[in-house]
DNA sequence: CATGAATGAGCGTTCATTCAT
DNA sequence: GATGAATGAACGCTCATTCAT
């Protein structure tokens, strides 16, 4: 029994590392620029092996943007956690995108990518329906507030999800315009500035 | 004599149907994923061919992406026309942005990608420029009309530039989100219904 | 009839010109990596007019070596006239020979490559015909010369072509090792100083 | 385990068969003109693979050069083995770069062309270091030969290095010339005699 | 389970040559 | 006669994927 157990256990560290790898090397260089071989350089790993462990290149790639999705939900749980008031857990939603965003590049990106990017063939439909299911349950934390918001009458009744994608939508346009390769040389405040104006000016609009 | 005048017009035509083929492509498949051979075949010409028009990959692509902030310059041009108010002009921006992107959804996402891509390598200067001046032309419309409601105290002061980046990454973001594969399903309204309240809660919330 | 005259003309200078800028190219870069488009630029010609003048880019470069191997035989012409004694004409030969791959270089060049490159296909029979031809014409002075002195007894009896394909092989030899990539760093002497020790020892070794 | 070493000993195997095909190739047709492609088909491996045992298709080129090279020090070394007398030591020499020639005439080309070709870049800086240094080590071995025939008074004092870059050259030479493709008709004597005859002249011109 | 040699289709790009004007 | 746009085969090289060991 317990070598079967370990069989397992050390299956998933394996596993592990290489989306360690793969993260870094998708996130500086892109989905198209990043090898299988970079990638089983990285972990010390013979290329043959990455394939004993996700079906292609691009499932190992959702694979990461998975485990992306999981980690900034188990965030968003930790920023509503205790807060009654739905300007609060908006507020607190927003920062924790924001901190995600700077503990967790290169999720982001791919993320983002995945989203507008080249990846969706070539990947399981089990897969493509977990990355949704997360995508939503996501929506769901910022929705959940503006329905509160709604409820106690302080904010115009409406759809909460419909309003939670213009939140979320916003924050994240304005990061990546920042993050563009050009911008950044003639806006002169901080990126943090950047999200507490928008943060503000939202919350503002929001309100009756 | 005429003989010159219409070799001139037929490599212009023919300049603009490589441009069209690609400008699908691209938008489709991403920059990566799309080969010279691909465009090539979808506009009937040898491989050969594209190079006598574009120095290479990456110039073909920019210059579609030229083409398209050119363009939107152009709509935005024809939206503050006859504005005389701060919040006028911003909402017309606004939908001149969303219409933009209904009537050019290929250049709305390659100008998108260019941003966050690994394009920059292998083009002239100059087209680098050109890029980057046309950025910087855009945001413009928006933080002017900005400044306009601040020097009427109608908006808090500010940097208007930064506020404009919070406003155009806000709308880029949104229909961005929208655009995505799998968000789509879940979201009652349509992206026009986004669009307008987006554009509320932010003129809502930057008011004083 | 003066018109005819006149196209003959021109096309002759046409022509020259085109083989000016080819020798220089041809001799940078060599065969392989010098385009007909670098050519016809650098004429000022278009590349389909290079055509009308040479059959393909073979004959082109062989048509260079010719012209090469033309002037060589005028130089030797030179070198042995007015000469009468053998030793002076194989040493006058010798730094006539010398003298030409210091004026043209490419010429030299190009003449040896020939001998030993990648151009023999795609060349017709009658232009190959006439590089043999002006080949047996050059060697034919020193064997002529060699003769003499076999004549007087003072050289070994022999056949005077073969001695004559020593005493060219030797020298062009000594020449292209001196131009070898990286032999010149650790040789003393100069090219010339090589030439001198080389006839000398030749001539020396010649006589009986 | 014996895995390991029958996986080494069987790269070395196949890096042997490329580079016996690339040879023959090589030597055909030049570098430019010889494709990686070719290469393939003749070694019956697939294109990539040819890239698993050299980095590019210089490096490929090149250390069939560095064999080279490395086969004939090993004959001059031979050569001069129990030769006492600077004279014997030179026609050893001689004969031995003649039997070289015929032994391995693709070699013997692929030297030649390596240090009057594009070769150079493209190549790791520790390749062409060690080119370099086979080609001094094959010219010690007749400087070291001269410089005897010096010492002893034998020879005109001079610097021995440039002398054999004389003897060399010129042996080069002659092969080459005799090689070409449209002299060996009207030679009468065939390459040996040829050989011979210079051996003699160039040892009789080097004595006082 | 892990390896890494091998594949072969595909990449972006170049270029000698042709041919309608 | 001269042009230059167009071709299409070929180039060196990469890389996701497979499979015998």
């Amino acid at each position: 029994m317990g070598i079967n157990e370990r069989r397992v256990r050390e299956r998933k560290i394996r596993r592990k590392k290489i989306l360690e790898a793969a993260k870094v090397l998708f996130f500086e260089q892109g989905f198209s620029a990043t090898s299988m071989n970079q990638i089983a350089r990285k972990v010390e790993l013979s290329k043959g092996t990455l394939y004993l462990y996700f079906k292609n290149k691009e499932e190992l790639y959702t694979s990461l943007l998975l485990e992306g999705m999981a980690l900034l939900n188990t965030e968003f749980a930790k920023a509503v956690a205790g807060k009654t008031i739905w300007v609060e857990k908006l507020r607190s939603i927003g920062w924790a995108y924001y901190q995600f965003f700077l503990d967790h590049q290169p999720f982001f990106h791919i993320n983002f990518q995945f989203h507008h990017g080249e990846i969706t063939k070539n990947i399981s439909d089990d897969l493509f329906q977990k990355c949704y299911a997360s995508g939503v349950h996501s929506l769901n934390y910022i929705s959940n507030a503006v329905a509160e918001g709604m409820s106690i009458n302080e904010i115009h009744d409406d759809d909460p999800m419909s309003v939670a994608i213009v939140l979320w939508g916003s924050l994240t346009g304005i990061i990546l315009l920042h993050e563009g390769k050009d911008h950044r040389k003639f806006i002169p405040d901080s990126l943090e500035k950047l999200i507490e104006k928008s943060i503000d000016i939202l919350i503002q609009g929001l309100k009756k």
